[in-house]
This record gives C-alpha cells, sequence and structure tokens, in this order.
DNA sequence: AACGCGGCCTGTCGGC
DNA sequence: TGCCGACAGGCCGCGT
C-alpha cells in the first residue's frame, strides 16, 4: 500500500521531525522542484538560509516547520511527499525536490513521487491567510469538533456524506481512508445525503471520527521508534482497515461482499449491508 | 454560495 | 513482449 498522510500519519512525521531536526540551523537550501514552492527558488534559498527549526507543528494535514525571525515553513505531503534525515554527502533518492543542509552536518531531504506536494515560506501572522488554512475547520477531537457544530454545518449540507467528510473547511485531516473507515464504523451509506442524517448517526459519525483519529495516531506513535532516520514510510494501521482497500472480500461484521464505487471522485468502498441508504428495505 | 469537476503528477497494473 | 490507457488521490481554481 502506497504511503497516502492523512492526519495521524503527518502527525507521526511531525512527531519524528521535531525528534530529529528541531533545534537545529539551516545552513543552506536547494530547491530541486521550484514549482512546488510559492515564492522564486532563490528566494526561499536566501531567507531559509542562517534559520533556526524552532519546532514543528500540524494543523490538518499541514506540517508547520517553526522557524526563527518570527517565519512558518507550511507543507503539505499531499500524496506520497516524506522526509528523511541523512549525512550530507549519501546518495540521494529520486524524486527528492528540497534539500535543506543543517549546520551539523546532515541534510534534511523532502522527496515526492507524485511532485504533488506543496510548500510555502511566510510570516508567523500570514500562515491562515494561505489558501486552504484559511477555511480549515476544526480537528477532529473532543474539544475541538463539537456536536453542535457538526449539526449545524451538517444541516446545511445537501451534498454526499462523503463528499462532506473529505472537505478540510468542515473537518481539518480526513482523508479517503479514513471517510471510508468511519462511514463503514458508523454504518452509513457514503452516498446518503448530509442533511438527511439523524442526530444519532451525528453523535456515531463524531464519536467514530475521534476515536479512530486517535487510534491512528497511536498506533503511528509506537512504531516511531522503530526509525533512526526516516519518518515517512506508514505505521501498522493499514492492518486495522476494515473498508478500504477490501472490495470483494467479505465485511467483517456481517459477511456481505463489500463493494466499491466512485463518490465525489473517490474510489468509495462501503458494506452495501450494513451501510444502507434511508429507506432501502431489501436484504 | 455551495458544490462539482478538471488538472496537476508519476508509478503501477491490466488488457490486448 | 510491449504499449497504452486507466487509475490512484488532495487540493486549487474555475464554472455553474
Amino acid at each position: 500500500m502506497a504511503f497516502m498522510p492523512e492526519l495521524p500519519e503527518v502527525q507521526t512525521v511531525r512527531q519524528g521531525l521535531n525528534k530529529l531536526v528541531k533545534g537545529s540551523k539551516i545552513k543552506s537550501v536547494e530547491v530541486l522542484y521550484p514549482k512546488m514552492i510559492n515564492i522564486p527558488a532563490e528566494d526561499f534559498e536566501k531567507k531559509l538560509a542562517g534559520k533556526e527549526i524552532i519546532q514543528i507543528d500540524r494543523r490538518g494535514k499541514y506540517l508547520l516547520f517553526r522557524l526563527s525571525d518570527d517565519l512558518t515553513l507550511v507543507s503539505h505531503l499531499r500524496m506520497e511527499g516524506k522526509y528523511e534525515v541523512q549525512s550530507e554527502g549519501t546518495e540521494r533518492p529520486k524524486h527528492t525536490n528540497v534539500v535543506f543542509h543543517l549546520t551539523d552536518g546532515r541534510e534534511l531531504r523532502y522527496k515526492d513521487t507524485r511532485m504533488f506536494g506543496k510548500m510555502a515560506l511566510v510570516k508567523n501572522e500570514d500562515v491562515y491567510k494561505l489558501s486552504g488554512l484559511n477555511k480549515i475547520g476544526p480537528e477532529p477531537t473532543e474539544q475541538d469538533l463539537k456536536f453542535d457544530y457538526m449539526k449545524e454545518i451538517m444541516h446545511k449540507s445537501h451534498r454526499k456524506i462523503k463528499g462532506f467528510l473529505l472537505d478540510q473547511s468542515k473537518i481539518a485531516g480526513l482523508g479517503n481512508i479514513y471517510c471510508d473507515e468511519v462511514l463503514w464504523l458508523s454504518k452509513i451509506n457514503p452516498e446518503q445525503l448530509t442533511n438527511e442524517l439523524s442526530d444519532d448517526e451525528i453523535r456515531r459519525l463524531r464519536a467514530n471520527i475521534i476515536k479512530e483519529i486517535a487510534a491512528a495516531i497511536k498506533d503511528h506513535g509506537t512504531t516511531v521508534h522503530s526509525y533512526s532516520n526516516a519518518y515517512g514510510e506508514a505505521g501498522q494501521f493499514q492492518n486495522q482497515l476494515h473498508a478500504y482497500g477490501r472490495k470483494d472480500e467479505k465485511c467483517e461484521c456481517c459477511g456481505t461482499t463489500m463493494e466499491k464505487i466512485k463518490v465525489a471522485q473517490r474510489g468509495t468502498t462501503f458494506c452495501p449491508k450494513c451501510q444502507k441508504l434511508h429507506g432501502d428495505l431489501s436484504d
């Protein structure tokens, strides 16, 4: 399975980066793929030289490298973006897009097979003006994702629930994998219209989102120690997926063959028996 | 204004 | 065998 970073994976990468490069100083930067940067490559390289990496934060699926002089490097891994730290001079993998040379002789590399990832260097005060972050929804946690909020925005949305859950402006951090998982856990059909969900279904969905994301973060967290210098690899959580990637397999709940359809332009796996549309009374 | 959809990317895989 | 289209998918930007 390919590495597809959703919130738990990004959190794991963040933890790894904090262990490896928090407090390090950037000597120089090489941009090998200028398209992924929000400003001209030479400005990017010039502004980053000499900066200290104070810490790495996360918001939704975005990594926020907090730097000295009130700068933040915002990094989105998209599909397959990975970070690794190696000694300077060691062989670089194919598709290395950006190299941060550190003053201690190591280098932090960003590599991305799909070339989809994005980086933006901005002042701290401008982070939440960036496209995407300017309208990002609450984190999927007990404290931030309130039932009343969910009920209110879901009541106003007429799209299919799968599309709603993928929308980062409604709830931050869910991607295709965890959407299929929480819908299966909640026994909700991915094509059910969002405003048609009952209070009980909203309650179940909320509880499963919070529980699932927390469990995935915990699982990835436990594998962190097995990595010495690369934090882009997936953890163990793929072993706990019930819906995603299980097309044509038996539903773990009822034994029915799982089906794959397209919803909101995304591959969507679900159980046609456990996850019926409202009003579908067939077996 | 909310929402759908094409485009961005490259590696992999199935079909002929 | 080799080619080639379909597919994978997060998010931006545009059109309705």
